[in-house]
DNA sequence: GATATTTGACCCGA
DNA sequence: TCGGGTCAAATATC
């Protein structure tokens, strides 16, 4: 399968995620049979393959048009399909809108840094304005983070311009060498709107500029990514006991890419929205669209 | 001290 | 004139 649309990056990502969740399966299970981390193991299969199947489901039903997509998998932008009408307001000569993405998480395997914060008429949560952390190599590429109104714990992420930078493909082409997760599990009390203190957030981190540092478990939310689960959620995530996951992850042999804390990261969020919604539904990847 | 984030001000297009 | 995107100084964090 080639990773030319996001759907199937995060299959393939799932996909990972899922063998990664399996091998820790065995793992636990020769450790110690019948213990909760081997639940937890289990749970994570369940959560892998209903994202997977709901993916291939998805992406088999719904036809993208050539000229509305053109194959922007992560870390390889291609060029810009044929000028349609241009975007509604972009200024500055910044180029249009190439991606809009709904997701539960703003991970995406790039560096972004933070430029700006708007309040927008009509949304109870400020647009967030991102830009490569590469842009003194020339990148150029910025997004916009908007949560959903319908969703708050949904993103909707508007990408722009293209990604020139190196650090962008060694980051998404090496393997063996995706960035590092964080997976911040906090505390687990809930209702705090303090940017995810408190709240169970997860967050993919990288060293400065690019350079690797190893895996790590950090009670530092990272201002890039916040899962915020509100009320209703507060009991999925009981089992979050932190020297659970402190020994659950200790126990993890390190893969290079630690693909279990990144897994985790994207899975809790995944089916926090799951339990939000109908189950069925495409949770965190609800839509792509282009804008011309 | 270097780097990242925050936030008010400024600018531009509709 | 207003809404939204960006700048840049101030502040926070590592």
């Amino acid at each position: 399968m080639t990773l030319d649309t996001p759907a199937a990056v995060v299959l393939e990502l799932m996909t990972m995620g899922q063998q990664s969740a399996a091998h820790l399966g065995d793992l636990l299970r020769a450790a110690s049979p019948a213990s909760p981390p081997q639940e937890l193991a289990a749970e994570i299969l369940r959560c892998c393959g209903r994202v997977i199947d709901m993916i291939r489901a998805t992406s088999a039903g719904r036809k993208r048009k050539a000229a509305e997509y053109q194959a922007p998998a992560l870390g390889a932008w291609s060029p810009p399909p044929p000028p349609g009408p241009p975007p509604k307001r972009r200024g500055r000569g910044a180029e249009a809108v190439k991606e809009v993405v709904t997701s539960c998480t703003t991970v995406d395997g790039f560096i972004w840094r933070k430029y700006g914060q708007k309040d927008i008429n009509g949304h109870k949560h400020p647009r967030l304005y991102y830009r490569c952390a590469h842009r003194q190599q020339g990148c150029n590429a910025t997004r916009r983070v908007q949560r959903t109104r319908d969703q708050p714990a949904a993103y909707e992420i508007a990408y722009y311009g293209e990604h020139t930078c190196r650090g962008a493909a060694a980051c998404q082409q090496h393997g063996a060498a995706p960035p590092p997760a964080v997976v911040d599990f906090g505390s687990n009390s809930l209702g705090s709107d303090d940017a995810g203190r408190g709240s169970p957030a997860a967050s993919m981190s990288q060293g400065q500029q690019g350079g690797w540092s190893p895996p790590s478990v950090s009670a530092s939310p990272s201002s890039e990514v916040e899962l915020e689960l509100e009320g209703a959620h507060a009991h999925e995530w009981e089992w979050h006991d932190p020297a659970t996951i402190d020994e659950l992850i200790g126990a993890t042999p390190y893969y290079g890419s630690d693909p279990v804390t990144e897994f985790l990261d994207g899975c809790l969020g995944w089916e926090a929205v799951l339990n939000e919604n109908d189950p069925l539904d495409l949770p965190g990847l609800h839509h792509f669209a282009m804008f011309q």
